[in-house]
Formats: C-alpha cells, structure tokens, sequence
DNA sequence: TCCCTAAGCCTAGGCTTTCTAGGTATGAGC
DNA sequence: GCTCATACCTAGAAAGCCTAGGCTTAGGGA
C-alpha cells in the first residue's frame, strides 16, 4: 500500500473515529488498526498533528484527563466537527464512486479488443 | 471536494485510463472528466508531469504522433505498466474497503447511546 | 538496582505530490 | 487580426504525511 494514499483522507477517518465517542491519540491509532483490519497503522507523527489541525479548525475540542497515572489528551467532535465528520463521508463516497468508475471502465475497455483506444482522437 | 484527495491516487487513475489503450494527455484529461462523471477535472500541471514521472519509471511509453496538424504525444502502457495498473487497483480496492469500514464502524458506534466510547481505555 | 518495554504525549525537518500560473504553438471561426 | 480550443511544457508554491527523534511514568525481568 502507497503510504500517502492517506493524503486528504486522514481528517476524515480520524472524525469518523470520533463520531463513536471521544478518544486520546494512542487509542485512536489503535481503533483505526483494528476497524480498518490492519490496514492503517499509523504513526504517532501522523496523528497528533492531525489532531492539533482539527483542534485549531475548531472540529475537535480536547481536555485533558488521568488514567492509571497517565496523563491523557482526550478528543471529542464539537457540533462543526459533526457536521465536518457527515461531510467527510459523503466526499468519501463520492470521491470513492469516481474512482471506481475510472477502474471499472478501464477493465472493460481492455477486455473488449475491438473497442479501440480509449480515447478516441 | 479537498483537492489533494488525489494523493496517491492519479497515478493508478492514470494507469487504469491507459489500459483501455493509448491515449495522449489532453486526452487523458477528458477521459477521467467523462468516467467520473465530471469529478475528476484535472488541471495540465498535475497530468503532464504525471505522464512524465510514469515515464521515467518505465510504466508508460511514448511516441510523438499528428494528427489535423497538431503534434501529439500519445502513451501506452509497457508490460511492468500493465503490471503496475493491476497492482494499483488492487491496492485501492484494500484501501477503499479499509476507509469503508472505519466509516461504517464510526456510523454504528454514534448510533448505539450506551456503547460507550469509541475507544476503551 | 538497572534496564527494557509499553503507554502516552510532542515537534522539527524533509519528501513527495499536486496545483497555480505562467509560457509556447497551431488551426478554426468570426 | 482576434479569440478560442487544442496541445504541449515548466517553475515555484503549498500542503500533508512520515521519519526520527525527545520527553515522562509504570511495570516486569535479571
């Protein structure tokens, strides 16, 4: 998997994660691992600065909070970043309906030799 | 739609749009205009040094063609850009599935009032 | 006691890729 | 002659992610 497919897609997915309740940035590196199947394992370097970006867009807001001696920084969606989470996903769907078209489309002109080039002069 | 979700893509659009045969870049602007239903609308700069860096990785061929007077050059794909186009193709469908699933999870959690936080301490 | 690992947070700098904004040239239509 | 569409190209800026570090506390093993 080419790393920076992720690019303009990791605000998204890190307000996806949140839309399902607040969480500190060691945890969600984790729940992205695991709701993604192991496909997104990302590091830290990634991640935080993700999240200052969205705390500076005013999309997250974050407190912290002690858990086992450890201090925390705990994430949650601000109404805008609900709003920014629901616009994400439909982008998302949009953006992932074209792509399919492309691939779709180039399959099948190649599996029909006739066809002629793609496209035409 | 954020522009620079195309991240890591385009090369594997480009490649998809090549193997349905050789086009020229002017072209290949069109072609993913059209099979995206006009969401993909890519600027010259972004397309031409594409095409060039494909190129120099030998994934595309090019041959200067005329055509009504005009110059054109027109790609095709090599045997390691065919091979290439599969892989890129598989490689998005594992990330287009990954995406999908962190978006469906999010979904499900906001859905469910005593789920409790997305992610557990 | 000492060391290593895991959990947690953070930042600076570099790299890659895309877009912006320009440039050139030909042919067609008015 | 002018403008528009076709067709190619490039330099530089902008942005975002990753690499590679640094910091702290807790817990386990030797």
């Amino acid at each position: 998997m080419s790393q920076d497919m992720m690019r303009g897609h990791l605000d998204g997915l890190v307000l996806a994660v949140l839309t399902g309740g607040p969480a500190h940035g060691y945890g969600l590196i984790d729940a992205l691992r695991d709701r993604s199947g192991g496909v997104f394992d990302l590091p830290e370097g990634s991640v935080y600065p993700a999240l200052h970006r969205l705390e500076r867009a005013g999309l997250v807001a974050s407190g912290w909070s002690e858990a086992a001696g450890r201090r925390r920084r705990v994430y949650s969606l601000t109404a805008a970043g609900r709003r920014a989470a629901d616009q994400r996903r439909s982008e998302w769907r949009s953006f992932s309906a074209a792509v399919e078209r492309v691939f779709g489309a180039g399959a099948a002109g190649a599996a029909s030799p006739d066809a002629g080039p793609a496209v035409a002069s």
